[in-house]
DNA sequence: CACACAAGTTGACGTGGATCATGGAAAAGC
DNA sequence: GCTTTTCCATGATCCACGTCAACTTGTGTG
């Protein structure tokens, strides 16, 4: 415990970027890596105007659920999230975290409805684009198009290294990948790469890689024990990247 | 074997689906399920002149490569497809199959290259949409952005699907799943919901839905035994669609 | 701050499906 | 045609991970 307290200042906590409710997209600090890059300043200033900016959502609170009618896209502006889907005997499975600057509910698009729901992992904020809005300025800038398609086709590509993941890879591997994936989503938030905080729980992640929750923390604590990573709670620590790559196959 | 004969007519074979290679679009008779559903005559030869048609390509012939750079998506306009992803010790995972009206290549628009490798799975043929002039013309036709949404999105949705199935079903749901989805496809283009080939080998098959080859194999036979399906070779006859739909969990 | 309840850890044990092994059937090459 | 190779089926065995159970640690609430 003593050791948490000197780890945790470096911490990133993705909750805590505190962002106006009001500021417009030219100054958000997410600009760099959100929708909007590319666009020039009137399509921007249009964009920013059909773009509705939340209240603060709590940790559990739910944003949509699946077969709810399909209204805006979502981008998470700060905080994290998590979207699942149900079998019809209810289990389920969680598809996707979604960190600062990534879109939820892009596999809505193409129905009525939304087809998964999504949960704040902790205290969060997001910004709504309602698509009938987006179809219609769209129509005028072709770049914002592009960014749209880009963004899908990029997720898309991840959901298919997941399936790899989830049909070939053994626990450690899957557990290994999970944490680089993390890590490299924080680096390129502008945060460490290798010291952050877990916003979901173990049982989230243990859906999320097809495993047990038990199984998951016998891998921390294997990792652990490795030298691998360090633990305190939600914090971790990558001590050994360069071994956690060589694990995930 | 007898039996065979006597169902064999009935099997739907997309390779025998003969398009001649200069057939437009408007003349395709996939126009109803491809991209240019919904746009205007202008609109429709504008995009036509773009799309080069391909030759037959054989069973087993490579359409692209991971790491390959990206030029072009492709839509299957006969015959079938798979692709594949690897990981970085060969082991690969069947990321999906493709039938006529389907999109390849979609997981690529955001990078350079190619993310997956797509092989022909019996002789067949593609259009061939460049990318660069696909952007080109689309600055100028709106409803075909949204139609390459919609794609995306669609495929988003179905590789969700996917992950539940692969995460949390058993080998049965699994196989059962996949029947029925390609029974639905087939439907959706026409053909016999419960009389088809199946253009995968079982191994492609087993990869696809995370198991091994001998699991497969023994479910087809208990399935068979249990009165749900009944196989000749590479044909297959849903015989119980309801059972199978309660089996997909 | 204490109480209740959810989340996480760890051990013992069981099992679904992988792996290994063998033989047959179909397809591909010559 | 014959040979070779790949594909498929089925039985025997094994093991990675799930399940069950007991305990500890965190967390939210009045």
């Amino acid at each position: 415990m003593t050791q948490a307290t000197n780890v945790t200042p470096l911490f990133n906590d993705l909750a805590k970027i505190e962002h106006d409710r009001n500021v417009a997209c030219h100054a958000c600090s997410l600009y760099s890596m959100c929708l909007p890059l590319g666009l020039n300043n009137n399509d921007l200033v249009r964009l920013d105007s059909i773009i509705e900016r939340s209240q603060n959502h709590k940790r559990g609170h739910t944003l949509f659920t699946s077969k709810q009618p399909f209204k805006s896209l979502f981008v998470v502006r700060s905080g994290s999230f998590k979207t699942t889907i149900s079998a019809t005997d209810g289990r389920d499975q969680v598809t996707g975290f979604y960190f600062p600057g990534e879109f939820i509910a892009l596999d809505a698009i193409h129905q009525q409805n939304y087809q998964s729901t999504a949960k704040a992992l902790e205290s969060s904020s997001v910004c709504e684009l309602p698509f009938q809005n987006m179809e219609e300025i769209g129509k005028d800038m072709p770049q914002l198009q592009i960014q749209m398609l880009t963004r899908l086709s990029k997720e898309l590509a991840s959901d298919k290294s997941l399936m790899l993941l989830l049909g070939k890879k053994t626990a450690d591997e899957k557990l290994a990948t999970f944490l680089l994936s993390l890590s490299k989503r924080f680096q390129e938030r502008g945060f460490s790469a290798t010291d952050f905080q877990l916003s979901m729980s173990r049982s989230d992640i243990a859906n999320h890689l097809g495993l047990a929750v038990e199984t998951v923390s016998r891998l921390f604590s294997r990792f652990q024990d490795g030298g691998l990573i360090l633990m305190v709670g939600k914090s971790i620590s990558l001590q050994n990247k360069q071994k956690l790559e060589q694990l995930c196959g």
